[in-house]
DNA sequence: GTGGTCTAGACCACG
DNA sequence: GTGGTCTAGACCACG
């Protein structure tokens, strides 16, 4: 598993699947801190700035977390609690404005379930919290 | 609505709000293409690679979508047809792995909604498509 | 065997890869000529300069020739010839400039051998329709 | 030594003649770096697209060899050494495939030479690093 | 700031 | 009607 420089898959492409495999591979443990962007650029022969361009990468599809000064770590998936809709409910996906992200304290690449019960006002949750279901009381 | 250097908020982070905003406003249309990245950063007075990042931030979030050799354009948010889940069902939301992007001709910064029903094998479809409802046939 | 436009790999050689595989399968017979570059654009969904792109480098690589106004083929791969080396002898191998490619009437993508024998003048011939061993007459 | 936009030669290809001609006179040694391809744009007034048409001829003759984000530089042609055949030795040159490029290692515009042994798997070498000789010893 | 990809569209040369 | 040349101009990847 290693950087091809031949190869026209992108630089921090090919890095990016090179780290989503060790993390499937529980080679990177969720929870886990990543080694460095210094260390991962000299460990594959690249450059930091592809090496951030990796990161970025995962981050936007919710895999790992940067905290500045910290370090990036493997995001620990969370349990996902049950939600059952009834008939009229009604659940959209959509990504958070940046402005939710922050609000609601949502990381980075995490999808946002609105949950619409007659009624009641909308709900806001981090998609990858909950998992949907039918069968909820009809209003 | 302006560039602020003084700003803490990264240049590339200002445009993608003022740009986002534009669009909100329907300043920017839905389909209607954006200026050239050359165009943004001469309009705005920052560099192209900081266009090119705000940019990224709008495809993440799946407002814009970019073609080589074409441009960025604003995404027109397609309609969402509905889909009633019974009791047994379940839906879970993720984002897609890259090959998944490849194989479904999924846009980026769009998320994934897997629908198990009991009995049949999963279908996963792109979640800005959707809207989930209770009151679905029960298994 | 289709062009995927989300791949990383260049759309002209994409299609490259696909007449090539073609070719080698058969499906496109030695000899015979390649649909028009304005078919070829039309049938995979690229642009006629993307087809153009890609037949240049089936070109650089002796595999197929063009010939204007009239179309592109694939080349004939030659019988090889034998030629027995002695122990003074010497070949080199490189790729012809292009004059010598107009003087010796040789089809782009195809190298050059230069035989020197000792006290004979340097023979230069074209290296797909040759192939070299060892046990020649010393001199 | 100058474009001449009269002539029928293609622009391109005058170009190529002229840096072609520059390398051979050691006014662009070995290992350094051409002009950007903006600054060969500019000199020789034509488009930048003319320009890297004209590298790529330069590039499938082994002459140049361009590195993304660095440059084009002139290749430096390896010292040959010398492969002796035996009697029952063969070695026969053709273009590489773009995946043995990749495996081997090979700059484009480079041919290949392929020995066969009797008892020996085939060697595989760029035919530039070598040259063939009689008088090995017979197997 | 380097080279790379891709497109659209103009006109040219050849048979 | 074939392929060939040339340009302008867009975004992309990498360092």
């Amino acid at each position: 598993m290693e950087i091809n420089r031949r190869s026209y898959v992108p630089l921090h492409i090919q890095l990016a699947d090179i780290l989503r495999r060790r993390i499937r591979a529980g080679d990177l443990a969720a929870g886990s801190t990543l080694p460095t962007e210094h260390q991962l650029a000299t460990t594959y022969g690249i450059s930091r700035d592809s090496v951030r361009k990796a990161l970025a990468v995962l981050r936007s599809e919710g895999v790992v977390m940067t905290t500045r000064g910290e370090g990036t770590r493997v995001r620990a998936v969370p349990e996902r609690r049950r939600i059952a809709l009834g008939p009229g409910d009604e659940v959209v996906i959509r990504m958070p404005t940046p402005e939710e992200r922050a609000e609601i304290g949502i990381d980075e690449g995490v999808p946002l379930a609105v949950i619409s019960r007659p009624g009641e006002p909308d709900e806001i949750v981090p998609a990858d919290e909950v998992k949907f279901t039918g069968g909820g009381a009809p209003q």
